[in-house]
RNA sequence: GGCCGGGUGGCAGAGUGGCUAUGCAGGGGACUGCAAAUCCCCGUACAUCGGUUCAAUUCCGGUCCCGGCCUCCA
């Protein structure tokens, strides 16, 4: 079965062919560098990452783009409020960033652009853009014309006279239409700015990754993605820049994954129900998180609950559970993804259904009888989970998480895990039960097997 | 108002024109000194009203709810 997408363009499942399947380009929208990352922002570095994993198991050739905004608004003002420059204010976030994904095993993309590269880029483009008359200058100012361009709102289908009937913000007076978006605007001495043919100035949002894409994958390239929110205006308009300036086709496939609520209730700062990645990684391991993230298909709104992780780590526990009780034989044949995990992924990547598999392997694990069947489906499982991008890592390390800031004492809990052993051969149940309950109370779970006990963090 | 998604068992969450995932929670059993983990068994759900059909949770239409977006928020 070949891979089959939702693209946003045509509203429905299309059978992905690439326009060259040796050389598969996929471009994301990346983080605008002023703040941490919150969680809403992890989706679609997670849900993008298992279609990076799964492109590259299907072509031999894939190039994975990902973008840095360090050039913005917002930036400008968050650096005016800390009184640092903005460049110590966008390494450090993107610094955080890169460290706060790499929790979450999300891989790196093979390039990774940042905006204030790309100026150079970007004012060539408009300037085609002025020359096919699809942008004019009034100013120091760069806007697009929409109406030069009859199926403007394609993606997000509007009609031109809906947006011009729900406008909601005030038409600036240099716009000849009140539809028309800024490609470049005037910058003031106090704020970053490049010489341009209009003055110096600053790009608009959307340009960037117009220049960006067009660079690093071509004027025609397979897979453009990002958050829903992004359909209209920026993707709307990305659309708008790319085609009228190459006169040629922009991105095939549109993915776009749907939003996050917390708790039932959108994320807001207001509500208090605002998290970081990071602050989140302080109350699970990262891989806990990155299931929980999967276990709603990406399309969907996906409601972050307390109750929701505590699960996703359960089913994790479980999963590690499997694989260390497996850890005395060798697995076979992990490079090799079980075909109804590939079925499910390849169906608009059906996670839920590709971790209730990762539940069935583990079954089949525990079940299993020789050292060669349980060598077999310890492959599988391992397989399938890389295929999501989780249970990777050695099991005891899985087990020994613990939250930033709470150290555990190995070397006592090792001590007193012996020590309830001698208790146990004496008989003296009192005493072993009593160890357990005291390590209990410190958040420590003992498990007696067959190959002795084994602890983990509750 | 416009555009888009939804309403599935106690909860989360896939999916399907007839064979009714998966996990958690709950009940029973095996194993265990007792637990835990693991294994086995058990709970027959698809908002509502019509229509199509031999057969609909799944297709079509109406209704009622819920959510998102509508100029810089992933």
């Amino acid at each position: 079965m070949p891979l089959v997408l939702y693209n946003t363009l045509t509203r429905q499942k299309e059978a992905f062919e690439p326009l060259n399947p040796s050389a598969v380009g996929m471009y994301v929208c990346g983080p605008t560098v002023y703040d941490r990352a919150h969680i809403g922002n992890a989706r679609p570095i997670i849900v993008f990452d298992v279609l990076y994993r799964l492109l590259k198991r299907l072509y031999p050739s894939v190039t994975y783009v990902r973008n840095i905004t360090d050039v913005d608004d917002k930036i400008n003002a968050r650096a005016k409020e800390n009184g640092e420059p903005i460049s110590a204010l966008t390494e450090r976030t993107t610094r955080m960033f890169h460290e706060d994904i790499a929790a979450l095993n999300a891989l790196p993309p093979d390039i990774e652009p940042r905006a204030t590269a790309h100026i150079a880029q970007m004012i060539a483009m408009i300037e085609t853009l002025i020359d096919k008359g699809h942008a004019y200058a009034a100013e120091g100012h760069v806007l697009f014309s929409v109406p030069s361009m009859p199926d403007y709102g394609c993606l997000s289908r509007r009609s031109q006279d809906e947006l011009v009937a729900g406008a909601r913000v005030e038409v600036a007076p240099y716009k000849k239409n009140p539809a028309d978006f800024v490609l470049w605007k005037p910058s003031s001495d106090d704020l970053p700015g490049w010489d341009s043919p209009w003055g110096r100035g600053r790009p608009g949002w959307h340009i960037e990754c117009s220049a960006m894409s067009a660079q690093y994958l071509g004027k025609t390239f397979d897979i453009h993605g990002g958050g829903q929110d992004l359909v209209f205006p920026h993707h709307e308009n990305e659309i708008a820049q790319s085609r009228c300036a190459h006169g040629q086709p922009f991105a095939r496939y549109w993915v776009h994954n749907g939003h996050l609520m917390v708790e039932g209730e959108k994320m807001s700062k207001s509500l208090g129900n605002f998290f970081t990645v990071r602050d989140l990684l302080e109350q699970a391991p990262g891989e806990a998180i990155r299931l929980c993230m999967l276990s709603t298909h990406y399309h969907q709104p996906l409601d972050w609950t307390n109750e929701g992780l505590k699960q996703a780590r359960q089913a994790m526990d479980r999963f590690y559970t499997a694989l260390r009780n497996a850890e005395d034989v060798e697995a076979v044949g992990r490079e090799e993804l079980p075909l109804e995990m590939l079925a499910a992924l390849e169906d608009d990547l059906n996670t839920p259904l590709a971790i209730a598999h990762l539940h069935e392997l583990a079954g089949a694990l525990n079940k299993a009888a020789s050292p060669e069947e349980k060598a077999r489906a310890k492959g599988r499982l391992l397989a399938a989970g890389d295929a999501l991008g989780v249970l990777q890592q050695d099991p005891e390390h899985w087990f020994k998480w613990s939250a930033a800031g709470g150290d555990v004492d190995e070397i006592e809990i090792e001590s007193l895990i012996r020590q309830r052993m001698e208790a146990r051969k004496a008989r003296d149940f009192a005493l072993a039960d009593r160890i357990r309950d005291d390590l209990a109370a410190r958040g420590i779970l003992l498990e007696d097997g067959a190959g002795g006990t084994t602890w983990k963090r509750a």
